[in-house]
RNA sequence: UGGGGUAUCGCCAAGUUGGUAAGGCACUGGAUUCUGAAUCCAGCAUCCGAAGGUUCGAGUCCUUCUACCCCUGCCA
């Protein structure tokens, strides 16, 4: 038996992964021993001059505010703040926002709600370490001016068309640009200009002076400052040149003291730049060892689902779904008004494990998660998804002095007396599922058909009998007898056994429901393989509403709140349709069944 | 011969300096069950992309090969 670990959300032991392996070798070597911090962000004196780094390691969550999170954030989320958490660091918040045209404040916020939500915090040693690299564009600026002294920029003024012409190919060397060798004077001329607003957009731009005949490509002077006359949701009209990932990132995690800067397999390519550019940095004395380290993971790939932004995007655009938090969609927003929790959602991500294989998770691991999850937690409910009448003939033998209803008593949780009771009535009228039902039993089949007993769930064992139907042939109701002295709970109640349990819902006293039936929204696996276009993977059934009856004490349930509909599965009540008087369900997902499907 | 990565059970994923294949999910039996759920017990890779080689011994070292992913934005 593994030892029950309390930081993780299954409570088994944790699989170890590359990363931490390469956090346990750094601690080991003593690697940040004396690593100043402080306290903010800053340059190598600032931090060298504050005290002791009261955090074992520095990692950072750097998503930029051009969308809504999703799933594979989720992964990310996980693993920064979940490895700060485990090795007694801290992980920052930061927003990625050096591109003023496709940022917006709208963002920022849903981004720091989700994440939030899923129940981690930038709050320790009494700091808020929420940052913005919009707030580094002065060092940035300052960087860049070290470059162009010590003649590692320039600007050129190659058009955008002659940069890609001279960039080279995948397998030729690029060529220098002709305005290469500018005298360090012209060129900070030049840059202040551009941040001075003295020339076009796309007019000139700077970059770094590598080597154009690098097999890397990225490191053939890749473009590091931009001039773009737009207002930024952060600093407005302050700037007009901003930096690129390229330039500012590493420049990002080198301000904070960031000691694993862990991001996608896809900035592999970039991590000499990301090296080289931090060693010039520190050699012109802005920055100080120890420098940020950047480790690639695989992003997360999972079957059924899309993460693509611009696909995202185009699914809300569309509208093949009903927006951002459609419960259809991978978004932390639409998996929270699906009924996914963080518990759930963190679980997930332990199980997925991190690695640098470009693999697919199966949706189902996801779904088990939840349900893993919610099994313990979640109070049981009855409800009816497809409802056909139940008619207990002999009601008036049993209950001969004129009774209507029958009081029975249920756990909320099977497993968890500590949660209590409830209480409704059996009445001669209820709802049963129509698939319980069936007039010629298929092989196996233990249900409802005549001849079958079966018990009513906290009820009496009844007695199929038959059913009656109307001039088509449809079942308009199923008929049984109840079994006297059969009744849940009290004595002799199980003399005799039975295969099958029904769950139903009185006729009289079932609360109306609309109950949305999600699905996964793909048929696809991959729903974009081999070139398809994914939108015709979407599965039109991905979401069916029916209006139905549920147990009556469901009556007062507040908006977010999840249940398991004994026998169907996790169901949440809607974060925005549902209210009092309207009670609306979404189903999260449904129980495993080795039996029907 | 552009560069950078990855290949371990159906799906993920661990595998210290080479010492004789963790775990999770799935699945299959059996027990249990007033949810065909959950729970419990048991089973589940003589084999680590392929072929050679080194070694007493290789998933772990060497050689060659194969497959797949990423890179030619003034996006991130």
């Amino acid at each position: 038996m593994s030892t029950p670990d309390k930081n993780t959300a299954s409570g088994a032991a944790q699989t170890t992964n590359f990363l931490r392996n390469i956090i346990d070798a750094d601690l080991a070597a003593d690697k940040f021993v004396g690593r100043g911090w402080a306290g903010q962000p800053g340059e190598g004196s600032l931090h060298d001059a504050g005290s002791a780094d009261p955090a074992r390691i520095r990692t950072r969550f750097p998503p930029e505010p051009n969308g809504y999170l999703h799933v594979g954030h989720a992964k990310s989320i996980c693993l920064n703040f979940g490895l700060a958490r485990d090795y007694a660091g801290v992980c920052h918040m930061r927003f990625d926002d050096t591109n003023p045209e496709k940022e917006d404040t709208e963002y920022v916020n849903s981004i720091i709600d989700a994440i939030q939500w899923m129940g981690f915090s930038w709050d320790a040693n009494n700091t808020t370490h929420l940052y913005y690299a919009s707030n580094y564009f002065d060092h940035m600026f300052h960087a860049a001016e070290l470059l162009i002294e010590r003649g590692l920029a320039y600007v050129d003024q190659q058009t955008a068309e002659e940069m890609r012409a001279n960039r080279g190919t995948l397998t030729e060397a690029g060529k220098e640009s002709p305005w290469r060798n500018r005298t360090v004077e012209e060129n900070l001329r030049l840059f202040h200009e551009m941040r001075d607003g003295k020339h076009a957009e796309g007019t000139l731009v700077l970059r770094a002076k590598v080597d154009m005949a690098s097999p890397n490509i990225n490191m053939r002077d890749p473009a590091i400052y931009r001039i773009r006359f737009a207002e930024h949701h952060n600093t407005g009209n302050k700037w007009c040149v901003y930096p690129m990932y390229t330039f500012a990132h590493p420049i990002e995690d080198a301000l904070e003291r960031i000691t694993h800067s862990i991001c996608t397999l896809e900035f592999e390519d970039q991590r000499p730049f990301y090296d080289w550019l931090l060693a010039q940095l520190r050699d012109a004395g802005m920055f100080s060892d120890p420098l940020p380290h950047q480790y690639e993971f695989a992003r997360l790939n999972l079957t059924y689902v899309i993460t693509s932004k611009r696909k995202l995007m185009q699914l809300v655009t569309e509208k093949h779904v009903d927006g951002w938090d459609d419960p259809r969609m991978p978004t932390i927003v639409g998996l929270r008004r699906r009924g996914y929790t963080p518990t759930a959602i963190q679980l997930f991500c332990e199980r997925i494990g991190v690695s640098k294989g470009d693999t697919w998770i199966d949706y189902a691991i996801l779904e088990n998660a939840l349900r893993d999850d919610r099994d313990d937690k979640a109070e049981r409910a009855m409800a009816v998804l497809n409802p056909v009448k139940l008619k207990l003939t002999n009601w008036a033998e049993i209950f001969p002095n004129g009774e209507q209803a029958d009081r029975c008593l249920a756990p909320r949780h099977p497993h968890h007396e500590e949660m209590g009771t409830r209480e409704f009535n059996l009445t001669p009228e209820v709802w049963i599922e129509r698939e319980d039902f069936q007039e010629v039993p298929e092989k196996g089949y233990r249900r409802l058909y005549p001849g079958n007993l079966v018990r009513l769930k906290y009820g009496f064992i009844i007695k199929c009998s038959g059913c009656e139907k109307d001039a088509e042939g449809n079942i308009t109701a199923v008929l049984a007898e109840i079994l006297p002295d059969s009744k849940s709970g009290t004595p002799g109640s199980d003399a005799i056994k039975v295969k099958g349990v029904v769950s139903w819902v009185s006729v009289p006293e079932g609360i109306p429901a609309e109950i949305r039936l999600y699905d996964r929204l793909f048929m696809n696996p991959q729903p974009d393989a081999g070139g398809r276009n994914f939108l015709e993977s979407i599965n039109p059934n991905a979401k069916k509403i029916v209006q139905t009856w549920v147990e009556p004490t469901l009556g007062n349930v507040a908006a977010g709140v999840s249940f398991q509909f004994e026998r169907h599965g996790y169901f949440v009540t809607d974060l925005k349709d549902h209210a009092a008087g309207r009670l609306v369900f979404n189903r999260t997902t449904t129980l495993k069944d080795s039996w029907g499907k």
